[in-house]
DNA sequence: TCGTTAATGATAGTAAAGCTATTAAAACTA
DNA sequence: TAGTTTTAATAGCTTTACTATCATTAACGA
């Protein structure tokens, strides 16, 4: 149905022309995930290095955990040095600000995409909860950015990244608008679906929380929750369930 | 109908007697907070200047934020040593834990006194879902600690406490057990509603995690939410709908 | 009341983190 | 080929996150 070609880490192909077989030798649609530009001091998908600094930190974040993460660990770690990665990124909570966000695009796209030949907004509804659980399957990105890993990234360190001293600077820096725009989007169709329902964006930013929250409970403090180590589904099939209900009128 | 009366930062004093008027001179009942002996290397219950560590503690770590923490800072706000520190927790993540423990447990009393005379399950409920949002007034509780200023953390530092590489280590040690089980306790009040409903504890996680969330939004990322800053009721509402419609039958 | 012990304070020191600056080599551009 | 940009290499500085030592004081028991 569509296809995704490699670009580098933060830019991708996505060749809907193959949904026609008329249009195969279309040139591809090229979607460039923007990342604002208050995020790194050199835009880290411009050169080989950055691209390297990002897909080599996601790499490493995952691996030992955002505290750890130093970046003269990453130099190491990328055969570069400490002083070239501090050309990109102020430091290492810059670094997780711009892949979290660079996640966010991500999903947008994937929701845009996935939604766009449906009209029924449960059924859009539905398929946006999927992509946020992780369990929609179709679009395959084939970037250099290691998406499991960065899953792995969002559900362990994305709190991280806004509960801090610096939230209100870094939030007019426009560090969250990815976030934000995501979860605008889905709770849109909250108020399409109940225009009476008074919590849309309370709902789905709970929802969106909790579906990392569950997935970290449910492998490391598994008392906090029913759902089991593993099974993705039951994440979303608890989270569609509470949405559905809380909508209802 | 209660009282509480001040003894250290981590036990308090309940004269529960003082409902009935002919116990008005009976001794107070003393509920000591019990605090996990590996969450600390010295009691700091045990001495004034632990006790001071831990007040002192929450007024920093609200004022400067966790990441800004430092033993040395601390030690310099209470003047003594940053060495004296080190004698009682191994370092500053152990103390967050220390508090955030200390708070679970308070919440649990809090839990276990208000609901002691009810006995229709939905309203128990409804208190509890009061206490976890921060909106129950009972209960009064004159401990040195900030207990404003220990929400505060709550909200914006708990996270930290178990979104580490360390998490499994640490749990081992007890670390999450008071919110374990203070989320044990209100999920059994769910079950008791509506025996069917499959995801109690994972609702329950789900909305105390979010009442943090929420009112972290409301303050910081508006956009995020319809809840708006200061109102903290609006959160009681909003998840007070969200989980008696979710748990229906 | 003395002597012992425990708790704290004072001081010092170490390794790593979190940067910044300087220079030189390499790569790319006019 | 000269000039500009980019990266690597190196060094250095301040702060953090500890650990160790020792003197002083308070507490306590005989």
């Amino acid at each position: 149905m569509w296809e995704t070609l490699e670009r580098s880490p933060t830019s991708f192909l996505v060749n809907l022309a193959m949904a026609k077989k008329e249009d195969r030798t279309a040139p591809l649609l090229q979607i460039q995930v923007k990342i604002n530009e208050k995020l790194f001091l050199k835009d880290p998908d411009s050169t080989e290095l950055g691209r390297k600094i990002v897909s080599e930190g996601v790499k490493l974040i995952d691996k030992i955990g955002f505290e750890e993460l130093t970046f003269k660990k990453l130099a190491h770690e990328m055969s570069s040095t400490e002083a070239s990665i501090y050309r990109y990124f102020e430091n290492k909570h810059k670094l997780l600000i711009y892949l979290i966000s660079w996640y966010w695009n991500w999903l947008q796209y994937k929701l845009t995409l996935a939604v766009f030949n449906l009209n029924d907004p449960e059924e859009k509804l539905l398929v946006a909860i999927k992509i946020f659980t992780h369990t929609y399957g179709g679009i395959p990105a084939q970037t250099p950015m290691d998406l499991e890993a960065l899953y792995r990234i969002i559900i362990s360190e994305s709190p991280k990244a806004y509960l801090t001293k610096e939230v209100d600077t870094v939030n007019q820096e426009g560090a969250y608008l990815n976030y934000k725009r995501f979860t605008r989007q889905v709770a849109d169709l909250l108020t399409e679906i109940n225009p009476d329902y008074a919590y849309p964006r309370a709902l789905i930013s709970t929802a969106i929380e909790s579906a990392h929250d569950q997935k970290y409970f449910s492998e490391h403090l598994p008392s906090l929750t029913e759902v089991s180590e593993g099974k993705k589904e039951e994440v979303r099939t608890f989270l569609t369930e509470m949405i559905f209900r809380t909508i209802q009128s």
